[in-house]
DNA sequence: TCGGACCTCTGAATCGATTCAGCTCAGGCT
DNA sequence: AGCCTGAGCTGAATCGATTCAGAGGTCCGA
C-alpha cells in the first residue's frame, strides 16, 4: 500500500524490453531470416545493397549480431576448449609454470579462433557420500565441479594434471568429446602430452650425488588429492609428513614418477632421502616445510625441490636460517621457469610454453578428425648457481 | 564405380550414430521429455526411483546429461564471463601480474561456479580498410578478434587494459552486456577497477629525486596499439624511441597515467627523463632498451620501469653492463609480482589478485541487476634493495 | 463423501539462429 | 524462340533442451 501509487495501470509500461533477434530484423526488411543470416555468415550469398541495408537496419534497431548460444547450438561447434586442472583456478594462476603452459596453449588456439574457457574445479567432492548411495553415472549430478564440466559449451578438452582416477577426469571422459591429457597417466586411445620427469628427476638427483651430497632433502608436490574430511598427517606429527597411508594415496602421475626417480638415484649411490609433501605448491608452504626439516635433520645438505615455486621458498628458509647457497645448502628445483635464471637457481628445464602449445594442436586435430598421439617432451638440467660441491 | 562395392545398401551400415539426446532417453522410458529434463535439473519434482531409472537409462545409452549449448540457449545464461586482453592471449599469460589478476578473477568467479572465456585476441585489425567502405557498424563483419568476442556464448565482460578508443571495446559494448572496465580510462555508466596509478608511479618517482637521482631513465609500457602497417619508429632510430608522433598515439590509460606522474615529480625537482617505450612487456625487450639507454646516456643513474617485468630486464642489463644496483644504477619497478620480493626489487605494489577479485565481484553484481560501480585501489612503494643513493 | 492440498508427471511452446533444397528471374547461347 | 545457367532470395525444418500451466491421482480432514 504505497501511498502515492495509484492503482492505474502504468501508463507508458515499459513493455518487456524484448531483445531484437535476427527475426527483428528480418521483418523490418520485409525479408528473409535466412537473408540475414546470410549478411553476417555468407556475404556472398546476397548483394552487397541488399546486405548494407541489412546491416544498417540491425545497427538502427540495436541488434549487435547473431546470439552466440543459438548459433552454437545450431553450428554444432562451441568455439572453445576447455581447461580442467585438478586444484582451484586461482591456483593455476599462481604457479608461473602453470601460466606459461596455459599460454602455449592460447597461442595454439587462437590461430584457429578458439577460446580458452577455464572450467573451475574446487575440488569439493570426493567422497563424502556413502558409495552404496551413488550410482556409477551419478556423477552427472554432483554438485560442485562435476556440474561445471557437464555444463561447459565446449568443443574439447584439456586436462592438466588431475589426479589419477579423479572424478573429474571421468567427468571429462565422460562427455564423449576430443580430450588431451597433459602431464597425467595416460588413458589408451586418449592423445597425452608430457615431458620426461623421471629422466629430469634423475638428472637432478645424479647432479647433487655428484657434488658429494649424501644427505637430501625432498620437497615435494602434492602426492594426492586431500582428502576433505580428515587431515592425512597424524596430529603429533609435523605438516608435510609422508605417512605410509599417504604415500599410498599417491596418485599425481608428476610427483609420482619424480619422486620414483630422486629414490632410484639416492639408492644408486647409497644416499638418504627426507621427503616433505608441500600440499600447496606455493614458495610460502615450500619455507615453512624446508624450515622445519632443516631444523630437524641439520645435517641435510641439498634440497630436490619439484617445482620452482617450491625451490624459490626453500631458498627462503636458507636465507632465514644463515645457511649459504650454495655453501651451506644446495638447492635444485623443477620447471625451469623464467624467474629462475634471475634467481640462479639450477633446475631442470622443461619446455612448458611449448607444452601447452602442442596441447592445442593435438587437440585441434582431434577436433579436425584426426587420431590421438602420444607426445613426450625432453627435460634438461640447467646448472646454476644454487647448487655446489658438498661442504668438507 | 568402385570395384567392390555392390550396389546393395551396406549391410550394417554403421547407420548415422546421431549423438543421443535428451528425448532418445525419453522416448526409452517412455516418459516425457520434461521429466528427464527435471531428472537432472530438479530432482525434486520426481519420484526417486523414476529419477534413478531415468539416470540408469541415460548412463546404458551412453546419454551424459543435457546439451550445454542447448541449454545455455533455452535459458538464457552462458555460464561464463569473457575477458578481453588487448593482447595475444600468450602474451598474457607472461606477465606474471596479469596472471595474478587472472588468478582472483577467478576466485570471484568459481564461487559463483561461472566459467572464465579467455578471448583470443591478436591486434590483427585496425585500419586496415578504406574507412569510405566502413560501415559505422561493420565492425559487427571484420575478421579476427571482432567476430570473437561477437561469437563469445558468455554472460558479461571484462576488458582488461585495452587501448582507449580500440575497437575491441567497442565491440565489447556493442553486445550490449554487462562489462567491467579495468585498468583503463573509464566510461560513463559502466563498472570500473582501477589502481592508483598516478600516485603510485609520484612515489616511485620522489623516492628517486629523493635519493638524489637527477638522470633518470624511464622504461615505458607501450603507448598505445601499433601500426600493423609501418614501424612506428623512424629508420635511424633505435628501437624504443619516443617519436612525438608516437607520443601522440598514447592511448592505453596506465602507460599514460604513470608516464604523466614520472614527469611532475621529475618537473618538481627539475630532474631529466629519458623514456624509452617497451614494445612488448617482457625482460627481454626492457633488457635490449636499458642497454640502449644506458650506453647513449652514461650519466642515467636510475632506472623508473613501469612494470617488474620491465625492471627484471633492467637488472639483467645492468648484470651484463658490469654496472653494481644499487651502487651505479638504481632500478624501480612497478606492479611487485611476487618474485620481486626474492629479487630485492624495489617496485611500487598494488593488489593485482584483490583487483582481479574484485573486478569478478562488480561483474556478478551487475548480472544479479546491481548498479555499476567504479573503484580504485591504492599503491604502495615497497622499497628493497635495488634503489639507493646517488653515487657522489 | 466431498473438497482441497499435494505429489508426479506431461504437452506444447519456445529460446535464436542456420541450412538446404528450391524458386524466380535475367541474361547468354545456339 | 527455347534452353540453360547462375545470382539472389525464401520456407520450413532443425539443433537440444527448459518451462509452465495443468492433468491425473492419492491422501487427508471435515
Amino acid at each position: 500500500m504505497a501511498p502515492a501509487s495509484p492503482p492505474s495501470p502504468a501508463p507508458t509500461v515499459p513493455s518487456l524490453p524484448r531483445r531484437v533477434t535476427l527475426k527483428d530484423v528480418a521483418r523490418a526488411l520485409n525479408v528473409s531470416p535466412a537473408t540475414v543470416s546470410n549478411a553476417y555468415n555468407r556475404p556472398d550469398q546476397l548483394s552487397p545493397q541488399l546486405r548494407t541495408r541489412i546491416l544498417e537496419t540491425a545497427l538502427a534497431l540495436g541488434y549487435s549480431g547473431p546470439d552466440p548460444m543459438a548459433s552454437s547450438l545450431r553450428r554444432g561447434r562451441a568455439g572453445a576448449v576447455g581447461v580442467v586442472y585438478d586444484a582451484t583456478l586461482s591456483y593455476a594462476f599462481a604457479d608461473p609454470a602453470a601460466s606459461l603452459f596455459l599460454g602455449g596453449l592460447a597461442r595454439a588456439l587462437e590461430e584457429q579462433g578458439l577460446g580458452l574457457l577455464l572450467i573451475p574445479c574446487p575440488q569439493t567432492f570426493s567422497a563424502q557420500l556413502p558409495s552404496s548411495q551413488v550410482l556409477p553415472g551419478q556423477a552427472a549430478l554432483q554438485p560442485g565441479s562435476m556440474s561445471r564440466v557437464q555444463s561447459a559449451s565446449v568443443d574439447g578438452f584439456i586436462v592438466y594434471s588431475a589426479s589419477d582416477g579423479s572424478d573429474l577426469l571421468s567427468a571429462v571422459l565422460g562427455r564423449g568429446l576430443p580430450v588431451v591429457l597433459v602431464d597425467q597417466t595416460p588413458l589408451p586411445g586418449i592423445a597425452f602430452i608430457g615431458i620426461d620427469d623421471a629422466g629430469g628427476a634423475r638428472e637432478a638427483a645424479r647432479h647433487l650425488l655428484e657434488l658429494g651430497h649424501r644427505q637430501i632433502g625432498v620437497l615435494s608436490l602434492e602426492f594426492g588429492p586431500q582428502g576433505g574430511n580428515a587431515p592425512a598427517t597424524g596430529k603429533g606429527q609435523p605438516r608435510g609428513t609422508v605417512t605410509p597411508e599417504r604415500e599410498a594415496r599417491l596418485s599425481y602421475r608428476t610427483t609420482s614418477e619424480r619422486l620414483s626417480a630422486y629414490r632410484g638415484a639416492a639408492q644408486e649411490m647409497g644416499a638418504t632421502l627426507a621427503v616433505m609433501e608441500a600440499r600447496d605448491n606455493t614458495p610460502q608452504e615450500a619455507e615453512v616445510l624446508a624450515l622445519e626439516l632443516l631444523q630437524a635433520q641439520p645435517d641435510i645438505t641439498a634440497l630436490l625441490c619439484m617445482s620452482d615455486v617450491l625451490a624459490q621458498g626453500a631458498l627462503s628458509a636458507a636465507r632465514q636460517l644463515g645457511l649459504d647457497v650454495p655453501g651451506d645448502l644446495s638447492v635444485v628445483g623443477f620447471d625451469d621457469v623464467p624467474s629462475s635464471a634471475a634467481l640462479g637457481l639450477s633446475s631442470v628445464h622443461q619446455p612448458t610454453a611449448r607444452k601447452g602449445e602442442l596441447a592445442g594442436r593435438a587437440l585441434l586435430e582431434l577436433l579436425t578428425g584426426g587420431a590421438p598421439r602420444e607426445l613426450v617432451l625432453p627435460t634438461q638440467l640447467m646448472v646454476r648457481g644454487s647448487s655446489g660441491r658438498v661442504r668438507g
